[in-house]
DNA sequence: TTGTACGCGTTATCAA
DNA sequence: TTGATAACGCGTACAA
């Protein structure tokens, strides 16, 4: 591990003039020391040491990626196809900018926090996170923040949240089944705040704009904890006959609810269609394929990462970005209107 | 960001008793400042600046993550359960640990390499390495490796890797299609390195064990480009009466393969039985259930990270790791044998 | 028990 | 165009 000092050594020069030359400070340097530094450098193959870099220059060109993970939904959370997603999308932002990108998993906010103060790192990508979970991390941290898909009006005072236009896709994709007939349709979701309440909004509205009354028990509640997603599940599908189709608030509740639904002998979508949220690959690879809202994880990722890179370079970015989704019409949504 | 020099000015005493504290080296202080100091460090929750302790140790507490994808896999490494459950575990591992995880994806080993050099992280572990990319590695890199999967018997001199005995459990699934009376049996994959190399291997022993000759047209090779994968689905899904089962190096593969079969009115298990690899949620939540061979993947994450931690604490680790896989019958397979 | 002083590898300032 | 040298914040050997 070769450094500047000893090159600079070992050429009889000065660390500065060495240092010029790896940061391409031409102007600086007569053509002739600088060649012979640069055939040097490729010989011996200079790494330069990043603590001390950021020691010296106070950064670090770490950009932490939080995710926050409900302690009931930890294995789901990390199963989800949803989240390595858009992990690749981030990361793979992150890293063609030259930064790195430092992952952690956590259900606990205040761990998160001392992890993000210890590593004093350049901006903050956070996931999962409830309201003012964001916030309190952001008065204590007082860098770049990108929250996604984080719902708190207060919050975008403080951070830039990435998310989706959630409303309108539950919106949309209940007009379909209205469309298609469907008056006893229920939604399906472990909890009722953030991200699934503005779904639940959207469902609501479509209900209301179509004159259909919304009920209490019209929400079927699912409970992700690996010792009672199965009785959980058997209470829904015992359930089910009092609907004709089912809104899941994400694909992976649609798959695991139709396989459910089929082990009981129940078919979709002729006994009752289902619709999920997401379109990921679980969805995709369903038979029959799954109708549902589409989103574009990928992007997601990537225009959080580049939504703090920008701020990071002192560009003025939106404090909401909002992605658009649209309905993809598959296999799981019978048309019972004549 | 307050330091040490700061507090200690405040304190009215040198750096060297506030560090003394902050490491607990009680031996060396007074009970009387101890308390002074301690009480202080709560009142400005001080956070040491890891890139100055890491400059003066020459340690980071970093254990990097590299995950090497093939090009033409890249989404395909990111969508697959298999990997976001490995990230899960590793993190977990490492974090409880009280260490660091940076994660890099890449296709280009040079470019891990480079990653791993510049933060000079205190241990590394490596997936989807193929053969001497590890090794070349661990050549220039002369602090702890563990590898995941990566099949080379040079390579375990210099590193520990941490897999499965891949080949006993395909040995172990096609016994049990066989024993189903099946003998015309493909094997789908989309190359022969590696872990699917040892998969194959596994398969024609079985063949070769029940006196079965094996034909290189049992071979099926899967295309993962998206912009090739249909095609070749098509080119499969064509050839598939020529086999009564098809044993897929994977669970994504197989259900794939399940869906493009039943959009072409190829029933499974009644025309063709169709079993997997790894037992994730992809086969579990498919019907019919798929019958795979069981691998744990978040122990399998847990142990490499644990593995590199014993060794990062100096303690010595056997250089082969191999996790058990037991077979899981369920419903892709028909019975042909009366 | 406490304090001084130096080293870690880099960048940046300023003088030569 | 080049070279000393200070500074970044921390840990620690050694002196007081």
């Amino acid at each position: 591990m070769i450094t500047i000092k000893e090159i600079a050594k070992q050429l009889n020069m000065s660390t500065t003039t060495v240092s010029n030359v790896i940061h391409g400070k031409v102007s600086e340097v007569s053509d002739d020391t600088r060649e012979k530094v640069e055939e040097f450098l490729r010989k011996v193959d200079y790494v330069p040491n990043i603590n001390a870099r950021n020691l010296a220059q106070n950064e670090s060109k770490i950009i932490g990626f939080a995710l926050k993970a409900r302690a009931d939904k930890y294995e789901n959370l990390i199963m989800d196809p949803f989240v390595s997603v858009l992990i690749g999308g981030v990361e793979e932002t992150i890293r063609k900018a030259g930064y790195f990108m430092m992952l952690y998993i956590s259900s606990d906010t205040a761990e998160i926090m001392r992890h993000v103060s210890t590593w004093n790192v350049d901006g903050l990508i956070l996931f999962g996170m409830l309201d003012d979970d964001g916030i309190r991390v952001s008065e204590k941290y007082k860098k770049p923040i990108v929250c996604i898909d984080t719902y708190s009006l207060e919050g975008l005072k403080h951070f830039t949240n990435v998310g989706l236009d959630d409303e309108q896709g539950t919106y949309e994709i209940v007009n379909h089944l209205i469309a298609n007939g469907h008056r006893k349709i229920a939604f399906l979701s472990d909890n009722t705040k953030g991200v699934d309440l503005a779904r639940l909004t959207g469902y609501k509205k479509a209900l209301e704009d179509a004159g259909i009354k919304y009920k209490e028990s019209n929400f079927l509640k699912i409970r992700p904890r690996s010792d009672e997603i199965e009785e959980s599940l058997k209470e829904i599908c015992e359930r089910s006959k009092e609907f004709t189709a089912i809104v899941c608030v994400s694909d992976l509740y649609a798959v695991t609810l139709m396989a459910a639904l089929q082990d009981r002998g129940i078919s979709v979508p002729d006994d009752i269609s289902i619709v999920g949220f997401d379109d990921n690959m679980l969805g995709q690879l369903h038979r029959p394929a799954l109708t549902t809202v589409h989103q574009d994880v990928k992007v997601k990722g990537i225009t959080a990462a580049d939504t703090l890179l920008k701020q990071l370079k002192g560009e003025k970015t939106p404090n909401q970005i909002k992605l658009p989704t649209h309905l993809v019409v598959r296999d799981t949504v019978k048309d019972i209107s004549r």
